[in-house]
DNA sequence: GATAATTGTTATGGATCATATCAAATATCG
DNA sequence: CGATATTTGATATGATCCATAACAATTATC
């Protein structure tokens, strides 16, 4: 749909346009050579994960859930009576841009923040019923549609093997 | 350094403070538990990409390009006598964000953009002398501590399935 | 030759990300 | 104890990135 847009014009003024038309041996020239930037890895990486969100958000779009939200829905289902502070710093998200995310959260009746009776300056965040209804059907959204479709790519081996690379880059680099 | 900061307190008044203290078959408590999350491909991607585009940024900084800018020149190099919207669109970048782009690159003398003579309304791109040589410096340090590290990290054969794998996803996600 | 489409550009708004600062609560330490 | 420092959630604010609409100049199309 967008290849052949940009065709051959203006041909008749110079007569070398149309120059190593027959016989070429590769590359079509109404495409460009990514060269070394197909091998670069954070090019590479960039482009995947960007594919990976946009289909992630298409497959809970049901459920308006992004894939911070998500993740917030997820570590505060696993480590209950935890405080703001330690939700979004395990998540790398700056405590006071959580702020406006918990605030959508909560507005959405996902989840609360609870005043600790051990340190009053501190909000627990726990799921709410709703929050956790919403959490389990977006698991089944996204292992059923979106990483299954991730398995069908590359195979259960290697999606293994792609998530390991990845946690020890995220870890060590 | 940022592991025992939140140690245990005010465990003197609610005495099942301290319960399940002995004989802990894993989880630390201080440390929250991942859980699924650290299987969620878009997560560890997000996470592995955030932490390579650092490591570019240092490893290059002595030439102040971004990842985003590299790849600008690797693609002019690799295409000389594209426009502007051919260079932005195979990388995915908004004709409209891309004239700010090219307006810093071309005020450090890296890159011009010159009127084509076929068609008057767009901008041919090319690297100057010295946007060659900065290139030239920066593909060496990129290869010899950017990439090296991955090398190091996963070994020849994995980082080259890594590449391959997220080729893939980019292209058919 | 009138109309449509393309190119680079500007303006603009949204989303994400980072820093400084604040009040309330708690911790630390003399 | 009490003065000081630290922590927590929050606000304000700016930078950066990303997306859309609109425009003038140029070219393509019919």
């Amino acid at each position: 749909m967008t290849v052949s847009k940009t065709a051959e014009k203006s041909a008749e003024k110079t007569a070398e346009a149309t120059k190593a038309r027959k016989d070429a041996p590769e590359a079509p020239p109404e495409t460009l050579q990514l060269g070394e930037l197909s091998e670069q890895l954070g090019y590479v990486l960039k482009r995947a994960q960007l594919k990976v969100f946009e289909n992630f958000l298409r497959c809970v779009a049901s459920l308006q859930l992004t894939p911070a939200q998500f993740s917030v829905l997820l570590l505060v289902e696993k480590n209950p009576g935890r405080n703001q502070t330690e939700i979004a710093s395990t998540l790398g998200i700056l405590r006071p841009n959580f702020v406006a995310m918990l605030d959508n959260l909560e507005s959405r009746d996902l989840c609360s923040r609870i005043r600790s009776t051990n340190d009053r300056r501190s909000h627990i965040l726990v799921l709410t019923d709703k929050g956790k209804a919403v959490l389990a059907r977006a698991k089944k959204l996204v292992a059923t549609k979106h990483e299954a479709r991730l398995n069908d790519l590359l195979g259960t081996t290697n999606r293994e093997a792609l998530i390991a690379m990845l946690s020890k880059i995220a870890k060590e680099f």
